[in-house]
DNA sequence: CGCGGCTTTGATGTTCATCAAGTAAAGTGG
DNA sequence: CCACTTTACTTGATGAACATCAAAGCCGCG
């Protein structure tokens, strides 16, 4: 179900004013050159733990998830990007393939450019260099804070973050659908997913959310928020 | 006990032939020219959560760790960093402040540059750029590494991972004083300071290891690594 | 319509934090 | 240098938090 698309050229690109704001006229064209754009349907790994790493992705559209395999063969998601996260950047400087999994949550629109044409850039355009690290550092401030939010709490304080996360990291609501299964959430954040069902049947016992199955809305955003941060 | 000092000069710093491989002669001395090199003691704090961000900060001898306080107070290890790898850094090009504490285990010696100049050179070589990006990428793919595989593991694994970490990463031998305290150790992987001390003691009655108060000795590899691995 | 995956609830057992209490070690002031 | 205080370390006992197991209803899909 990936198909290459091409419906926007980077001059319109939500990404000209984000990651690629510093690079001249010249330079955006070569990105819009070199660059390929698929479609992924729900569901669909779009790179795989151990390919080769030779594409710059970033989402378009959509949401993904990054996950990884132990070795008992548990996966565990890592982190959920949208548009303007950058996606698959833990890695793709620092090593030759991937070491995480790339699997959409939702239809996605995903635009590919070549890695090498990346680094060509960094070297030749100093700002650009310097906003990247930038971001860069930004997410990975982002990543890290969440993974110790998470692992420092316990699980209804957990439950607390993801509700809150999709409302106003996602979606920018308070109400929305689920984008992924009880199991996934507890993949994400470390825990069964039998009490993932637990605590989400105690949140709505409590009237702070209300479920109608992968729809959720969140009625007292504030007692959420306390859970949250008391663990 | 904080004290400016000056033993070397760039030229002969290992740092040299790590971050900054990529630097002109001239640039080099640019950076020898703003900087200041610290002496700091056992246990001293060298930044504080909140602390303005106006330096680049590398390790040049000793052993450092970075700390979070929660809310609800208490402390939180993110890592232990040695020498070459980068310190603060998982902030530095992201916020005005300090998000960590950053305080030293060993006595340490530290350099501090003006970031703006790190910057200046981020734009004007991009060669040094590209190599800064890499090695930023891998010491946060480390970091999350890290993190991970210390929450997705039973306390057992943990404390295997802090033991093959400071023999392997940190030492590089199979006998060393611990640098850290028992409940340090609890505060790195997430667990009580009681159960660390209780698992130690396991493992020596297993003849896995001979603990001394601080001196940890390591008889079999092998099968520490597998209570690692096997979480 | 039947099969497999997702969801839900209850019951059970394990892992782990916490509490308590005591010993050893390491600073601190006179 | 010794009494004193504090901090680190250690072991056992208890209970809370959580995973796991089991069983049943539900839903989408071939």
């Amino acid at each position: 179900m990936k198909e290459e698309i091409r419906q926007t050229s980077c001059e319109n690109c939500v990404y000209r004013s984000w990651a690629f704001e510093k690079l001249t006229n010249e330079q955006l064209k070569e990105i819009d050159n070199s660059r390929k754009e698929y479609f992924y349907g729900k569901g669909e790994v779009v790179y795989r733990e151990g390919d080769k790493v030779e594409k710059f992705l970033y989402l378009q559209k959509g949401l993904v998830k990054l996950l990884k395999t132990e070795k008992n063969e548990k996966e565990h998601i890592i982190s959920i990007a949208k548009p303007l996260d950058f996606i698959g950047l833990l890695s793709i400087f620092s090593t030759q393939q991937y070491i995480y999994t790339i699997t959409t949550v939702e239809d996605s629109i995903i635009c590919e450019v070549d890695l090498s044409l990346i680094k060509k850039l960094i070297k030749e355009n100093g700002d650009f260099a310097l906003d990247f690290i930038e971001k860069m550092s930004k997410v990975f401030d982002d990543v890290i804070h969440t993974r110790l939010s998470i692992s420092t709490k316990q699980l209804r304080g957990r439950i607390a973050y993801i509700l809150l996360f999709f409302a106003e990291h996602i979606y920018g609501h308070n109400e929305y659908e689920l984008p992924v299964s009880r199991k996934e959430i507890a993949q994400l954040i470390d825990m069964s997913t039998e009490n993932v069902i637990r605590i989400l049947s105690e949140f709505r016992k409590d009237n702070i959310i209300t479920i109608e199955g992968k729809n959720i809305t969140i009625h007292d955003t504030e007692r959420l928020r306390r859970i949250y941060e008391l663990g």
